[in-house]
DNA sequence: ATAAACTTGACTTAGTTAGTCGGGTATCGC
DNA sequence: GCGATACCCGACTAACTAAGTCAAGTTTAT
């Protein structure tokens, strides 16, 4: 039940690519660099986004990467999607058996609640844009959700239970 | 993005006990029959379930198990952060730097995103007891989606995406 | 031409997940 | 009591996935 580190960097990257490209494109190095991303990692994860339509690469010398749509156009959804491991699906009977083989009803019950869970996640990250993102960065309020900025840095409920992760930990 | 199958098992494993159970304590080979689920592994998953005060043993012969509280009094929720490996937390610096050193403004702003994710996700999988699943198994509405049962079963869209896991998928 | 910058695909490493094994301990029914 | 039943617990392993690296390209601006 995470979202993975390639998936939290992407989003991270195609805002920065937002943020400092002012019709020109930004090169990989210097999102590396802002972010702490290393370049060979960057570069794996524009591939993706290249196909899905999400960036525009521009090869050759003072090139990079720019937007392939209006920021009010992608979704964090479809960067996630992209990026990760095939969203969750969830049948209820193994693939040898076909559809009237289901005799377990316990299955049947419970996975309908897997496919929901996946509908919500779908629907909450596909309303959320990367413009979003961007206009609500200054003002203190951030979808809805009131932080004081200090608060969400330092979440006081939850210091114990940090995973240490190979790495630090991506936002 | 996936729920695990020890998850998905151990909501279903509960569901089971609270379907055969009349009183009476359900042993865990009866649920590995009619589940399909491995004994060995079973006894793995029902020890968080026991500390975590969703069901009770009863040892000896005879024995199996209880569960602890009234089938609406236990979420699925609940069932899942019990097993599942931590539920996904983010902050938005390393470890070794402070508060104040968080200087990446694009993580900060994606960072509130995965926290709202979460608590999404948590009140999603919070609304949900085992008794809803229950009462809701035999009429065809489950937690307000229509399901013509055969279409939630065979899922028209997802066909390709199917991942080949080791042994056949959980629901 | 040359350097900047993207492209591709294979590779390595570490951690997690699913599942197994073996040897316990408690309790019931006879 | 004693044996069968059934839970208890911790270590183990095999397979997979995720994160990150490497090397050898190709494309294009200047």
């Amino acid at each position: 039940m995470q979202v993975s580190s390639k998936g939290k960097y992407s989003v991270r990257a195609v805002i920065d690519i937002a943020q400092h490209s002012e019709g020109a494109p930004v090169p990989l190095a210097s999102i590396s660099q802002r972010e702490g991303i290393s370049l060979l990692f960057l570069e794996q994860l524009f591939q993706p986004l290249r196909k899905g339509n999400i960036v525009k690469s521009i090869r050759g010398s003072h090139g990079g990467y720019v937007l392939a749509r209006d920021p009010s156009e992608i979704t964090i959804g479809e960067i996630v999607r992209l990026i990760e491991s095939p969203i969750y699906t969830s049948s209820c009977f193994s693939k040898n058996e076909s559809v009237d083989d289901c005799r377990i009803s316990s299955s049947c019950i419970s996975g309908a609640i897997w496919k929901q869970l996946a509908e919500h996640v779908n629907n909450f990250l596909d309303s959320i844009t990367i413009a979003d993102l961007l206009n609500k960065a200054k003002p203190e309020v951030v979808y809805g959700l009131r932080l004081k900025s200090k608060k969400i840095l330092d979440r006081p409920d939850k210091g114990e239970d940090l995973v240490e992760t190979t790495t630090a930990e991506v936002a």
